[in-house]
This record gives C-alpha cells, sequence and structure tokens, in this order.
DNA sequence: GATTTATAATTGCAAATGCATATTATTATG
DNA sequence: CATAATAATATGCATTTGCAATTATAAATC
C-alpha cells in the first residue's frame, strides 16, 4: 500500500489524466515552464554576444569536455546533430571552436574550444550564475542537492546513451 | 558558515565556473537535457498526431485551464506569442480549439478547447504518461513529492507573472 | 577481400521560430 | 473628452530548425 498525504475519493485509475493531476504537480510541465523562462531569459544576454542557444550550449559543454566529437556533442549539448552542424560552421568561423579530424576514424571531427570560445563563454556565465542563483533562491543546500540527486537519476532513465 | 558534507579544498570562490561545477552538478543543464530527451521522444508521436510542440502544449494547458486569453496561455505554454497565435491558426482550423472574443475587454481573444482537440490529446496522453513513469522510474513517491516541491519554488522565483 | 550494413557529418528544403512592427482596443492624463 | 500611453493579437520577414537524403568512411558478413 502506498500512503498519500491526503486520502483520494478514488482508487488510482489506470491512467490518471493531466487535468486530475494539475499542471503544477506535474514535474516534466514545471520543468517545461522553469527552464522555458531560463532560457528566454538567457537568450537576450547572448544575442548580444552574437550566440544562439545551440552555439552556447555547445561552447558550455566543451568548456567541461574539450575535443568532442560532433555527434558526442550534439547528445551532450542536447542540440540536433543538423543544427548542431551549423551552429559550428558559425562558431568555427567567428573562431571560437576548432574542428579537428580524428586521427583513428577519419569519419570523425573533434571539436575544440579556441581561447576566443573560452573568452565569450566567460562573458556569458555572469548571467547564467545569475540566473542560476535566482532560480535557487531561498532553497537551502540540502534541498538542492536532493533535486540534484533525483535529476541525476532521471537523466539516468530517460538517457539513450551512456553520457 | 555554511556545512557542506564534504571540505572543499578552498573557500567558495567569488564565482564557480561551470567545469568547477561540473555538468552533472549544474541543475540547469540536467533539466535542459532531460527535456530535451523527453521533448524529443514525444515530438515523434505528436507528428503522427499532427501536432507540434507549441499546439500540444496549448492543447494541454487547455484541457487543464479552458477559455485562456492568448497572452495567459502563452506563458502557460511556455511559447513565444507571435508563435502561438500561428499554433492556434492551425489548431482552429483543425477544429481542435476555438477563438472566443472576450465580452469585456474586444482586445482580448479567449481560446477553447473542443471535443476534438481533447480527443487527439487523449490519443496523446499514453506516451506522456509513458515517458514520465520512464523519468521517475525506480524514484520513490516521497522523493518524486519533494523534487516536484522544489519545483514549484523554483518557478515561483523565476516567473515573471502571478501564475 | 568484395559486398553489405552501419556510423559520422553535411546539406537541401520546407516548415517553424522570434523579433520588430502593425493594428485595434483600452486605460490614463491633461 | 481629446490625446497619449499601454495592452492584446496578428503579421512581415529574415533566420533557424528538423527531417530526409547525401557523402564519406568504417565494420561486419559472406
Amino acid at each position: 500500500m502506498n500512503e498519500t498525504s491526503k486520502p483520494e475519493t478514488e482508487k488510482s485509475e489506470p491512467l490518471q489524466r493531466l487535468g486530475e493531476i494539475g499542471l503544477s504537480n506535474f514535474a516534466p510541465y514545471l520543468m517545461n515552464r522553469i527552464m522555458g523562462r531560463y532560457n528566454a531569459d538567457l537568450r537576450q544576454e547572448m544575442t548580444g554576444l552574437g550566440l544562439t542557444t545551440p552555439k552556447m550550449r555547445a561552447l558550455a559543454v566543451l568548456s567541461v569536455i574539450d575535443a568532442l566529437p560532433i555527434s558526442e556533442l550534439a547528445v551532450y549539448a542536447v542540440v540536433e546533430q543538423s543544427t548542431l552542424s551549423r551552429s559550428l560552421d558559425q562558431l568555427a568561423s567567428d573562431g571560437m571552436v576548432r574542428r579537428d579530424p580524428d586521427p583513428n576514424d577519419s569519419r570523425v571531427t573533434r571539436i575544440g574550444i579556441t581561447d576566443a570560445g573560452r573568452a565569450t563563454l566567460d562573458q556569458l556565465w555572469p548571467s547564467m550564475a545569475q540566473s542560476y542563483a535566482q532560480m535557487f533562491k531561498d532553497i537551502p543546500a540540502e534541498e538542492r542537492q536532493a533535486f540534484v540527486t533525483t535529476l541525476q537519476k532521471m537523466l539516468k532513465n530517460i538517457r539513450k546513451h551512456d553520457f
């Protein structure tokens, strides 16, 4: 038996509908809404730096894990492969990344972030950190940690790759 | 003094960088990545029903809160106003929503979901519920509840409107 | 080792997106 | 009560996006 805070009038249906759950209790809705705001807030800053969301994400990932194959970068950065390909065109022509051929597999292109790329990301980082702080305002460290732990489990549950 | 589970080698910097936090500890990254997968998984199902992400979100919100002004629907559905306007054109011509003039303010158009709209959403719902279940697989009810509670706080922290 | 199958990356193209602006209606101000 | 400022929605337009197909390379199978 699973206990709930308040006993419901009915036993659980085979499939509870969204109206019954309510938007504000439906985690995917809340997450989409929060990230929508976060990303929209950031877009403004990015525009000033000549970045789009995919370009920013690519740089952000590369600042942590450099020299990734494009296909892996697409997964980490959560950007469609074809979109990423074109974003990399722009980043490369702006001197923010390099395309290096993989020595072992000539199908693969590895992407490296340049100093200029890091510098641009550094300019954006304060805004990202600021939005991050705003998001977690008044949420105690313990709760934040628990939240991130749950997120890590969720990612493991739904990701298609091992990274 | 704030205590952490393990004492770090250094006192907290004025601005910790992403590389130091690590992607897998950075909540916005994890959330974007999880929702990216969730949305991409759903997109496939939606395509078969003639829906796009904005159209689906509009229907999902309307299934819970009907007769919303377009501007409010845009906030709830996390879709740009102009994008939503066009999505509603399509939904209306497919008979999934109605545009009703607001009796008190003739600038406002209120959107109502039709039976056909509900029926389409019902067809999609099993996939959404399935992705939802997959996301929270092996995560106990208590932890899910705590997670949602944190999300609700976060939304309150970053939203621009009172709803 | 030739042929099939699978993988990485790019590109053509139609559709979707977001910004800035236009249009219409409402509210606030002088 | 005329006029200016604000608000809701729609639309023009350039850019971005995602899907499907293409190209090039590698791995698997016969």
